[in-house]
RNA sequence: GGGCGGUUAGCUCAGUUGGUAGAGCAAUCGCUUUACACGCGAAAGGUCACAGGUUCGAGUCCUGUACCGCCCACCA
């Protein structure tokens, strides 16, 4: 007897942790991925339009989330389709280094295990260290990234720390300082007493707090204060010009007055920076350790002197306080100012802010240091003009020529631009992109190679999204003008979790603009954030964490893929539950058993058996799958890749399967043999249909069954032509 | 203090130029129907936050209110 010529496989539930390790190996070998190689097999026209996505680099100490997961899973789509659609599609991948992150965690696990820190590692060592970790972490990222079925072109691999990417890094900040663009400064800054480095305005986080908030005695003045202990050196205090509670006193006028350690001169200082509503209206200035202290400081060219040093402790103007931590030195200086009957008030409980650094660090103590910084209102030459990277910034957007999605982030992108400050670049940390300066007693040198002997090198690294500000055109060869750089860039698309976007997009357009003269790229389409299923943030302390490895080991890595964007509209947070994923892994064994029906009704059939799209019976039936395609497509084009997949998953469950199929089984039944072989006909075309349709969004159950249909019209799916 | 988003079935969310409300999951009832129980069929479930307004007609547009969430900001 003659074996089905249904293929075995079939015959049992789909299952994806047996077939997804066999695509994954099919597509690997294939080389699809890469466009040069789809070009040499005639699948891609040498002369077609391009589409690029670089994919966003993951920290390379980390390990896969869902953050991660869904920002694959939707590039994978868009590079997918467009591959499919024809286009010479890069999707380029790398990794991060991470900077701060990185090595404060190489620090943390080398003095829990020896108890020594990088002081008494060295510089070299610490590095050494770092690299082998690196090296060793590097490979889960990567192996779990191709795990989820990114079809990403790994011959053009970047990591942010290899000698290409770090070129690129000498290069641009040599051509920014040459510009003008970048300069060396005193300037107030956000120092991280903890990680012993300054962290840039962005990497803040506000953290709200209770302290008491103190009234004391300065004089005839009431001043306000939650941090008593940087009061030693006050001796100015500033009111409103306008502010007729003070109008005997005038600008310049000194008041003898007794203060923390004895009786002081003060002066009187007229700002507008003093806020007539808050309090008294009158406040002390402490310069060193206030960033709107040293701003009015500045205008009136005061003393400015320090209080407190890098790692808290106070400084010999503290009096009897000196060498104490500001934090055991708070309570006993409020004690010496009660007994010296110079506490006019406490109202305890008070709400404010705190300045922490985001990046695992201590709380914020503003400092004067002599750093690098990028000038953004600066007006220099750019390639097509005189302006500041500011205002580059904002044309970028503004001209259309990055279009930012959904629409309302152009808003909160040119607030950010509005309120921007001069970025400090410089770091205090080892583990980055050395700064190409160079120090000879006083003078100062920038260029990649040594000026000669007797140069020291800045010790400082660099802010670790100065790198990845060129990570556009720095992983396609940049500053060599690369067949790459002029095929792919600008890149198609930009796509990441809309909490980057200040980070890391803005300052992407900051460096193509003037390094490139063109964006880094034409659209820009943020995802929200994946929470758990009642909106929590995923956190370990939580214990609401849903790793992806787990649910495509229970579920597969299509399931994954679609629970995550099905029910994910563009700029909104994703509520997965497991729930969802398991779901979607019935509809991949729901696909399986479609393919089973259809192949087993359909033997001995091919597409090409003489049959065309035209000589179908049903015309309502062949343009309602038209109609639905039509619209999947137009979807995809307008990146609402939810309702795309929403629409297949619908026409095919509900639509072909609960009603063309079971029909079918009516007609195969009664039907004329005409009417039978036409729906045959119509059965196979359309399962051809969705399989492509689908395998953007599903590519391995898709692929299985592809790999098993007895005649196909390419060896992969991946490189199918789409059908619309 | 500014700005943004959300409020639709028990839960999570769609709803694309305004035309008598939809899906997934959960819950109910019935099905070993020869593709699939990771399934099929049926039924149930909502004053679309609230109050006004525009309109023949509003979940959909306008105004305001409430609550939830997020972002930005140098109030000492």
């Amino acid at each position: 007897m003659e074996p089905s010529k249904v293929p075995e496989p079939f015959l049992k539930p789909y299952n994806p942790a047996q077939q997804e390790p066999k695509m994954l190996a099919l597509w690997e070998k294939s080389g699809y991925a890469n466009p040069d190689v789809c070009i040499e097999k005639g699948i891609t026209k040498a002369d077609a339009e391009p589409y690029s996505i670089v994919l966003p680099p993951p920290n390379v100490t980390g390990t896969l989330h869902m953050g991660h997961a869904a920002m694959l899973a939707i590039e994978d789509i868009l590079i997918r389709y467009h591959r499919m659609r024809g286009y010479k599609t890069l999707w380029l991948p790398g990794t991060d280094s991470a900077a701060i992150a990185t090595q404060s965690k190489v620090e943390t696990d080398i003095y829990k295990a020896e108890k020594k820190t990088r002081h008494d590692l060295g510089r070299e060592e610490l590095m050494k260290r770092i690299d082998a970790f690196v090296e060793e972490s590097k490979a889960t990222i990567i192996n779990q990234t191709k795990k989820m079925g990114s079809s990403l072109d790994w011959s053009r691999y970047a990591y942010t720390m290899d000698d290409k990417r770090y070129a690129a890094v000498m290069e641009a900040f040599v051509r920014m300082y040459d510009a003008g663009l970048i300069y060396r400064g005193d300037r107030i800054v956000n120092w991280d007493p903890k990680l012993q480095t300054t962290v840039s305005d962005d990497e803040i986080e506000y953290v709200e707090q209770k302290d008491a908030f103190y009234h004391f005695k300065y004089g005839p003045f009431d001043i306000g204060t939650v941090r008593p202990e940087t009061k030693f050196g006050d001796k100015y205090v500033v009111m409103h010009p306008d502010d007729a509670r003070y109008k005997e006193y005038t600008h310049g006028q000194t008041i003898e007055l007794e203060w923390i350690n004895g009786p002081i001169t003060a002066t009187i200082i007229k700002d507008a920076a003093a806020d007539m509503a808050f309090g008294s209206g009158a406040m002390t200035i402490t310069p060193a350790h206030s960033g709107i202290d040293f701003e009015i400081a500045s205008r009136h060219k005061l003393d400015i002197e320090r209080v407190i040093d890098d790692r808290g402790i106070l400084l010999d103007i503290a009096g009897e306080f000196k060498g104490q931590h500001i934090k055991k030195a708070r309570p006993l200086i409020v004690e010496k100012l009660r007994a010296k009957g110079l506490i006019a008030k406490v109202d305890e409980g008070y709400v404010h802010n705190v300045a922490t650094n985001s990046r695992g660090g201590g709380i914020i103590e503003p400092q004067i240091k002599r750093q690098w910084f990028i000038d953004v209102n600066k007006e220099v030459k750019f390639p097509d003009g005189t302006t500041s990277l500011k205002q580059k910034m904002r044309e970028a957007v503004s001209s259309g020529d990055t279009k930012i999605m959904p629409e309302r982030f152009e808003k909160i992108y040119y607030h950010w631009i509005d309120n921007l400050r001069d970025w400090c670049i410089s770091r205090q940390i080892w583990f980055g992109h050395r700064i190409p300066a160079w120090f000879k007693g006083d003078e100062v040198k920038v260029s990649i190679e040594s000026p000669g002997d007797g140069w020291v090198q800045d010790e400082d690294t660099l802010d670790t999204w100065f790198s990845s500000g060129l990570w556009t055109f720095s992983t396609l060869g940049w500053p060599e003008e690369t067949a790459d750089l002029k095929t792919y860039h600008p890149t198609t698309v930009l796509e990441t979790g809309y909490d980057i976007l200040f980070f890391w997009v803005a300052r992407m357009i900051l460096m193509s603009t003037f390094l490139r003269g063109e964006v880094p790229f034409k659209n820009v389409y943020l995802h929200g954030l994946v929470r758990d299923g009642q909106g929590r943030k995923m956190s370990k302390s939580l214990g609401n964490i849903i790793d992806p490895l787990t649910m495509i080991e229970k579920y597969g890595a299509d399931a994954a893929r679609l629970s995550l964007i099905i029910g994910a509209s563009m700029g909104n947070d994703v509520k997965l539950s497991e729930d969802r994923v398991r779901g979607y892994k019935h509809f991949a064994n729901k696909l399986w058993n479609i393919t089973r029906f259809v192949l087993e009704n359909t033997e001995g059939l091919t597409l090409d058996d003489g049959f065309d799209d035209r000589n179908e019976f049903d015309s309502a039936l062949r343009e309602e799958r038209r109609a639905t395609f039509e619209e999947v497509t137009k979807h995809i084009d307008t990146f609402r890749l939810d309702l795309a997949a929403d629409k297949l998953y619908h026409y095919i469950w509900d639509r072909f399967a609960d009603e063309i199929i079971e029909d079918s089984k009516r007609v195969f039944k009664d039907g004329s043999e005409d009417e039978k072989k036409r729906r045959r006909m119509f059965l196979l075309y359309t399962l051809d249909w969705i399989l492509k349709g689908l395998h953007p969004f599903m590519p391995f159950v898709t692929e299985a069954i592809w790999q098993q249909l007895p005649k196909k019209e390419s060896d992969l799916l991946m490189v199918a032509k789409w059908p619309v």
